[in-house]
RNA sequence: GGGCCGUUAGCUCAGCUUGGUAGAGCAGGGGCCUUUUAAGCCUUUGGCCGCAGGUUCGAAUCCUGCACGGCCCA
C-alpha cells in the first residue's frame, strides 16, 4: 500500500507507541460513560466523579502543561483535560507526539466544571483505542452561541459518496439524516402495523419480472441454469398474498430498475408496497395522507414542511383532481379530445413540445403531459386520480368509463411520491390486459408488461377486491430532510466506477 | 444523448483573462506556553496543477480528445 507523507508520519507514531507497550489497537475498552451520559451524571451533582468516556479525538489543545481536547462519540462530544502533572511525563509526551486527530481514545478520570463553564473530564489515564493512519478531513469548529461555524470541511460530491464514511465521520448532518431515514421507515412500519398489516418478504429473484412499466437487470442462477431478473417492484408477489387469505400485508424493499439516473432516480431504491383487502383507491387516498402526515409528525413533530423554499402542509386532507381535470388546468389540453397518439401529439406540437416519437397515446400523457408538464407544479399534496386504461394493466376499470382506471398517483413538492389502483381481481379481465400490453408494445420493449400466468391462475382462485399502493421511500425521505437530490438520501448511491 | 460548469497540497480555495521556476488558510513537522475551545506566538515540510495529445523557445494557464462529477435540457 502507498502511504502518502501524512500516513507516514502517523505510521511512526503508531510503532512509537507499539515501542512503549502501548498496543494501537486493544481489543477491549472500559467505557463507563457515553459522553452525553457523563455530562448528565455531572449535571446530577457527580463534581469529581470516576468516569471512563471514550471516542474520536475531534481537536487538541496543547499547552506546555497542560492540554485540552474534546473527543466525540455516538451521543455527542466531551471535553478531555490533559495535565503534564496527572499523567506524567511519558504519557504526556505522548500525547504530544503520537495522538491525532481522528484517532479513537479512551479516556479515565474525574468530572469538574472549567473556568469558562464546560463540563469536561480531568484525565487521569489516557489510551490509544484505534490508531487512524489516515487524516479526517476535518475543517476547523468554531464554536458560537448560535451554534457552530464550520471552516473547509470535505464538500465534495462526488468523495462524500465515494467514501461515505468520510463524509459521514466528518459532516454531523449527514449522520443526522441517515438517522431520519431511518426513524422514517420505522415510523412507517408503526403505522401500518397498527392498522392490522403484515410485514412480509417476497422474492427479489424473480423469473419474470412486473407490476411496473420498467426495464428490469437479469442475472443468472448457474446451477439450475435459469435467468432472473432482479424485481422492478414486488406488487404481483404481494397480492397473491391476499389470494392466501391475508387481508393486509406490506413489504418494505429494494427494487431494480435498469434506467437512467437523474436527480429523482437511482437505480436501486427503496419502495413501500401495501395491499389491503375491502379497500377501493379513494379509501387507499385516506390511508395515505393519514400515513404521510403521520410519519412527519413523528419524525419531524410537524405537518408542515419546507421543500426547497416552498412550505408544504402534508396534514390531510389534500387535494383530489382527476388527471383529466388536472392536465386541463395546467396545459389547457383535454386529452379527451385528442384519443390518437397521433392527435395528441400535434396538440403537443402546438404548445411547443417535442414528444418522443412513436409514443403510445397512453405514454404521451403519462411522461409528457403529466410528467413534464403538471408534475413540476404540484407542489401541495395532490391526489391525481384516473388513468387511462392502456397504461395500469393492473387496475380495475371505472364502472362507467372502460377507458379509464381506478388509480391514482399522488405528488408532494414537484415530486411523484407513489401510485395505487383499486386491483384488478377478474382473472380472466387480468389476462386479457396481459395480451394487450403484448400487443402495444414493441417486440423488444422491455417496459411492456409480460405474461405471468401463475398470477393469473392465483387469481382464479379468488382474490379479494382490494386496494394496493406504492411509494418511494427515498423520495419520502428527500422530502422530510428537504434535499432535492435522492444521492444525498441514499447512503451509498450508483457511481460509474473511477478507474 | 445534448449544452454549460468543475477537477491545482490531506481539506477548502486563489492563480488561467494577458504563457515565463506553484500560492494562501487549515491540517502536518520542530520550538515556546499548566483552564483552552478556529487557543496563541515563532519556524518549517508538503504538488504527475484529473489523464492523453497538440501549439510554443517555454503550458496549471491557449487548443483538441478522454475520464469522473455537478447543474440544466431531452
Amino acid at each position: 500500500m502507498e502511504l502518502s507523507d501524512l500516513e507516514q508520519q502517523r505510521l511512526e507514531k503508531l510503532e512509537r507507541l507499539r515501542e512503549r507497550g502501548c498496543e494501537p489497537y486493544p481489543a477491549r475498552t472500559e467505557r463507563t460513560h457515553t459522553a452525553s451520559a457523563a455530562i448528565a451524571a455531572y449535571e446530577a451533582g457527580g463534581e469529581g466523579a470516576e468516569v471512563v468516556v471514550a471516542g474520536r479525538l475531534r481537536s487538541l489543545r496543547v499547552m506546555g502543561k497542560s492540554s485540552f481536547a474534546h473527543i466525540e462519540d455516538g451521543s455527542g462530544q466531551i471535553q478531555l483535560l490533559i495535565r503534564l502533572d496527572d499523567l506524567g511525563e511519558t504519557g504526556y509526551q505522548a500525547l504530544k507526539r503520537d495522538f491525532d486527530l481522528g484517532d479513537f481514545v479512551e479516556a479515565r478520570g474525574s468530572l469538574m466544571r472549567t473556568r469558562t463553564g464546560e463540563v469536561t473530564v480531568r484525565v487521569e489515564r489516557l489510551r490509544m483505542l484505534a490508531k487512524a493512519l489516515t487524516p479526517l478531513p476535518w475543517g476547523k469548529v468554531q464554536r458560537t452561541k448560535d451554534g457552530e461555524v464550520r471552516y473547509s470541511t470535505l464538500t465534495d460530491v462526488e468523495d462524500r459518496y465515494r467514501q461515505r464514511y468520510v463524509d459521514l465521520a466528518v459532516n454531523p448532518e449527514v449522520r443526522e439524516l441517515f438517522r431520519l431515514r431511518a426513524r422514517t421507515v420505522s415510523a412507517l412500519r408503526r403505522f401500518l402495523d397498527r392498522r392490522g398489516f403484515l410485514e412480509v418478504e417476497t422474492p427479489v429473484l424473480q423469473p419474470l419480472y412486473g407490476g411496473a412499466a420498467a426495464r428490469p437487470f437479469v442475472t443468472h442462477h448457474n446451477q439450475l441454469r435459469q435467468d432472473l431478473y432482479l424485481r422492478i417492484s414486488d406488487e404481483l408477489y404481494l397480492k397473491r398474498l391476499l389470494v392466501g387469505g391475508y387481508e393486509r400485508v406490506y413489504e418494505i424493499g429494494r427494487d431494480f430498475r435498469n434506467e437512467g439516473v437523474s436527480f429523482k432516480h437511482n437505480t436501486e431504491f427503496t419502495m413501500l408496497e401495501f395491499y389491503a383487502a375491502y379497500l377501493d383507491y379513494q379509501d387507499v387516498m385516506g390511508l395515505c395522507e393519514e400515513m404521510v402526515s403521520a410519519v412527519a409528525q413523528e419524525v419531524l413533530g410537524t405537518t408542515t414542511i419546507t421543500f426547497q423554499g416552498n412550505q408544504i402542509d402534508l396534514s390531510p386532507p389534500w387535494r383530489r383532481v382527476t388527471l383529466r381535470d388536472v392536465i386541463r388546468e395546467v396545459c389547457e389540453i383535454d386529452y379527451a379530445a385528442y384519443p390518437s397518439a397521433a392527435a395528441l401529439i400535434e396538440a403537443l406540437r402546438a404548445i411547443g413540445r417535442q414528444p418522443e416519437p412513436g409514443s403510445s397515446w397512453g405514454k404521451l400523457i403519462d411522461n409528457t403531459l403529466l410528467g413534464s408538464i403538471v408534475e413540476p407544479t404540484l407542489i401541495q399534496p395532490t391526489f391525481v386520480y384516473d388513468y387511462p386504461r392502456d397504461i395500469s394493466p393492473l387496475a380495475k376499470t371505472l364502472p362507467d368509463d372502460p377507458t379509464h382506471v381506478e388509480r391514482f398517483e399522488f405528488f408532494i413538492g414537484g415530486l411523484e411520491m407513489g401510485n395505487a389502483f383499486t386491483e384488478l381481481n377478474d382473472p380472466l379481465d387480468q389476462e386479457q390486459r396481459f395480451l394487450e400490453m403484448g400487443r402495444l408494445y414493441q417486440a423488444d420493449d422491455e417496459e411492456a408488461h409480460p405474461m405471468d400466468a401463475d398470477y393469473v391462475r392465483a387469481m382464479m382462485y379468488g382474490m379479494p377486491p382490494n386496494g394496493g399502493f406504492g411509494m418511494g421511500i427515498d423520495r419520502l425521505v428527500m422530502l422530510l430532510a428537504d434535499h432535492p437530490s435522492i444521492r444525498e438520501v441514499i447512503l451509498y448511491p450508483h457511481l460509474r466506477p473511477k478507474e
